[in-house]
DNA sequence: TCAAAGAATTGACACGATTCAATTCATAAG
DNA sequence: CTTATGAATTGAATCGTGTCAATTCTTTGA
């Protein structure tokens, strides 16, 4: 079986104190006997056992990570981000999947609660959900992820979901269409939430008219079930906005095979700016979201929340998204 | 702070022994007390600590799960796969990302042994790397994913890339090709050797003449290179295979942006058909491989070793790849 | 009513690291 | 050569749970 700590001081013939020390506080203990000591692990190929540190000093150097889809590039994008940041702090990061359900979502958080995680980044699959408190009652730091928190009890780091839905239907409008289909999730998910609100904000101000087609998942498979629903509506919308690319991409497979062209008889909006939309068989307008740098962002923010809980400030960091153009979207002829 | 073991032994008025026996073996413990330490429990909301159980009975519930690139949706449709099949089992799971490296995999080798993780699924990013030995030597399982093991000491679960390569160099042969060019990444990785293999082999019976552009990784960034490698050649190719669909997609881009036709001037094939293959610019025709499939044989497999160390007997199984024609490849003209 | 067998419960020890008060060692000043 | 001081090292106690030999309680049959 492999070495432990009371092996690694027999060896070196020095006490399990003073191997503790060289792995914790290499200052206090005298050069020659360090090199000694480290020479000796190496040696012994020691690696220190992860319960019983974590156990005694009641912290791990663990964090979840719970995101409603592992396939969106998006969210693999965030959890790289995150897993970059927390690698820097060594810290470990557990990945989870809820697929948007509560459910999922609830077992996860069981999951890492036994596991013991210092904390958890989440970007919750509902829009109200006490299982937090739960967590932060053991002394499991929670910061939000792609949504804004409502209370400021606790950290979150967010894009700008509203003023997404806005600069979307801004987009449109300007364009000059006025019927527009919003394809997008369950009311239940909070950036679905946010972002019809920024429609239907934007949608008062320039009189545009919007439908809602809502699918139970925001995945591609969905967006094809969309399109199906969009082509069956009694009047085309000149635009269509959905609210992620992998619906987009989803309705666009689906009106192309229906023999409708993009840009030219429907424009086609994504969110996300996912990087296959430029390799997309119409290359897709959609609303940027800084993935990667969200994660890092958010990362941080957690870990800098475990470590100095108490004089630890709650933030909550907004970024903004912006609207990158490609060939998806024209004006209405 | 949040209740243990011991608290719930007071409240209920019976020994640590009885409440642990609750928890683990429920049977040998009469239906009242039973009744009423679980009554206990649920009111102090105890959740057992894992890091002492773990520390004491040796074994996590935890895997590691190690691939390449997690941005790559064929891995994290592997990784749903696992992460499904291990949850059914009560399994967690740390999705670690070696990002082709070897230092980035073996520092989170280091860091799954310190988690005390159960055993590793690995796609390993180099074809030689004994660290593995390292693991065993602690009691955790380790099995190979997405790559065939050449001894039989321990299990993997792969598809069968060498032929692969050759169903790729058939399709395109077939189709009247035979200047290819072979897009793949370092020589190192062993699913790029086994295609490679697959690839000269059809090569030479079908008298195909491939030349090989090698770029460091295997990511759509690279494939817009690729394509810039593929326009200064002296002679273009008729035919392009990719060693995987992100790679075809950074070509396909690079080659539309330069004016060239698919597949009317050249045929372009991928591998791995991920979902987005029929999305693209020219759906795209590929090698289509089990990846969700190929996560949940490869996670029981682990688990089952993990489980029944002794009368375990490894396996390797390995999966047939199959050839998918969407439009990017055509007869030579 | 009593003894024996079986069921239920107990509680000390172990797991492997960290912590910290106590001890030993090394150095410099008197 | 002593002593005071600080640096280095020691090792027992501890974290929360699982295990198992020992103990107590319950049931059964004569």
């Amino acid at each position: 079986m492999s070495a432990n700590l009371r092996d690694v001081a027999r060896q070196a013939g020095v006490s399990v104190g003073t191997v503790s020390n060289v792995l914790n506080r290499p200052d206090v203990v005298s050069p020659k006997t360090l090199e000694r000591v480290q020479k000796t692990i190496a040696e012994l190929g020691f690696v220190p056992n992860g319960f019983a540190r974590q156990l005694r000093s009641g912290y791990s150097r663990t964090i979840g990570l719970v995101v409603t889809d592992v396939a969106n590039p998006f969210f693999t994008e965030v959890a790289r981000g995150v897993e970059d940041a927390a690698s820097k702090r060594d810290y470990a990061v557990f990945l989870c999947n809820s697929d948007e359900s509560l459910e999922k979502e609830n077992k996860y958080l069981s999951v890492l609660i036994q596991q013991q995680v210092r904390g958890v980044l989440i970007t919750p699959s509902d829009s109200k959900s006490h299982q937090y408190e739960n967590l932060r009652e053991r002394g499991i730091s929670v910061a939000l992820l792609d949504t804004e928190t409502k209370n400021s009890s606790q950290c979150s780091v967010s894009v700008d979901d509203v003023r997404g839905g806005e600069i979307a239907i801004e987009h449109l409008t300007s364009l000059g269409h006025r019927e527009i289909v919003w394809v997008t999730g369950p009311d239940t998910i909070p950036q679905v939430i946010d972002r019809t609100t920024g429609v239907m904000r934007a949608a008062k101000v320039t009189k545009a008219d919007i439908s809602t087609v809502r699918v139970p998942l925001m995945n591609s498979a969905q967006g094809v079930d969309a399109a199906k629903k969009i082509l069956a509506l009694k009047k085309m919308p000149t635009a269509i906005f959905c609210a992620n690319d992998l619906l987009a991409f989803g309705v666009m497979r689906g009106l192309l095979d229906a023999g409708i062209r993009i840009p030219e008889d429907v424009s086609l909006l994504g969110y996300d700016d996912i990087a296959f939309g430029n390799s997309s068989a119409v290359p897709l307008s959609s609303i940027s979201q800084p993935a990667y740098q969200l994660g890092v962002t958010a990362a941080e923010l957690l870990i800098s929340e475990c470590e100095e809980s108490e004089e630890h400030a709650h933030q909550q960091i907004k970024f903004q998204p912006q609207l990158v153009v490609r060939a998806s979207t024209a004006t209405k002829k």
